[in-house]
DNA sequence: GTCTATAACGAGATAGAC
DNA sequence: GTCTATCTCGTTATAGAC
């Protein structure tokens, strides 16, 4: 369970990007360290070296994973001055990784919480809490900004958010297909929007906005 | 891979009762035979006899949780005259799982879909495509009553539902918080009912609907 | 920083006695 | 129907050479 890792160093990011996709794909619990070395062509020893337990590197997992979110929010604070378009970036985020079938990292492990060592499992719970703490002043200020109706606390608007958009990426990924993630996100996107149902012939036309992962 | 199980036997019975817990909370690939034995009080070769491999096992597993659940959802149609109480009871069926510490069995499944063995993997786009189903023609049923709104056609709301299910326990059960559970279903339903938010100043008082496990 | 070698254990599965 | 005994393989992890 020694730290020895994450420093300025070029193979710890590649074992952390196999990893990292076997997690999304297989689960913590569904791949090796000999896995992993295949795939890098190095041995199982090297990997110890660089994070001594599978705990250890899972954790690891979990750190960058939460960093480059936090960076990928930061561009949608700074990219998108519409909150509502903060929004519509924030599910492409999502749709970015089933299009890539992976699940979300803390979704799977999520699943496999009651199994994971304890330090991953905080992290987990601050992945989620990271989530939704953005997802709230979004959510706030696009309220504010008159593009959705809030019918309560935005934070139980951002947590009923995150939930179903993690649940949406879990149920379309069996089924191999990305427009069953797309009913499911429309559908409570528009529970905020109050937007009509895209080709419906309810309401009038919604503009079609732009929105890549 | 024989199948030799199945059959009118108590002590498969009581090894599906053991898995089935093990894999709602674990995970298909966080427990093993060794686990079962113990708590069953057996040995490993005994399961063996009656699932030959652990892949006959989970479809064992899969196959009874479904007609279980075939069996809550006719008694939902035969206890609940209207549709949107069949609605209720639907989302009491996750609580109630959830309630106990478990995913749902087919949640988790999902999550670790890309481990599982063949008749396993199809055994589990069964079960959504089960809910699914019934979901769509109560939430047809509804509309037509009169107590929700559909914004797209009603298979649609049914793939978000049961996926914003999906994922509202998923996250809820590592914090351990039933509330989030509640937060999240009660986002769901009332993206379908129009309700206010309960307690929220926003709206007329909406009628208390009772709901239990 | 990466290797060989191996320890120590647990996994799923099988054979054959009772 | 359940047992003992065993097999084979894969797992995480460590020791020590290079």
């Amino acid at each position: 369970m020694t730290v020895r890792a994450i420093r300025g160093d070029e193979t710890a990011a590649r074992v952390l990007d196999i990893a990292e996709r076997f997690v999304q794909v297989r689960g913590f619990n569904g791949f090796s360290y000999a896995d992993v070395a295949a795939e890098l062509g190095v041995t199982k020893a090297a990997l110890h070296y660089h994070f001594a337990s599978k705990g250890d590197l899972g954790a690891a997992l979990i750190d960058r994973y939460c960093a480059r979110l936090a960076a990928r929010l930061a561009a949608l604070d700074a990219g998108c001055p519409a909150a509502v378009d903060r929004l519509h970036g924030y599910v492409g985020l999502y749709r970015g990784m089933l299009a890539e079938g992976r699940l979300c990292l803390c979704a799977m492990l999520a699943a496999e919480y009651h199994t994971l060592p304890g330090p991953m499992q905080a992290a987990v719970l601050r992945f989620f809490g990271q989530n939704e703490a953005w997802l709230e002043s979004v959510l706030a200020g696009a309220a504010a900004e008159g593009s959705i109706t809030l019918r309560g606390p935005a934070r139980d608007a951002a947590v009923a958010l995150v939930a179903g958009l993690e649940g949406a990426m879990l149920v379309a990924r069996p089924f191999g297909d990305l427009a069953r993630f797309e009913i499911a996100a429309a559908s409570l996107v528009r529970s905020l929007t109050g937007d009509a149902f895209p080709g419906a012939a309810l309401a009038g036309a919604a503009p079609a906005r732009t929105q890549r992962p």
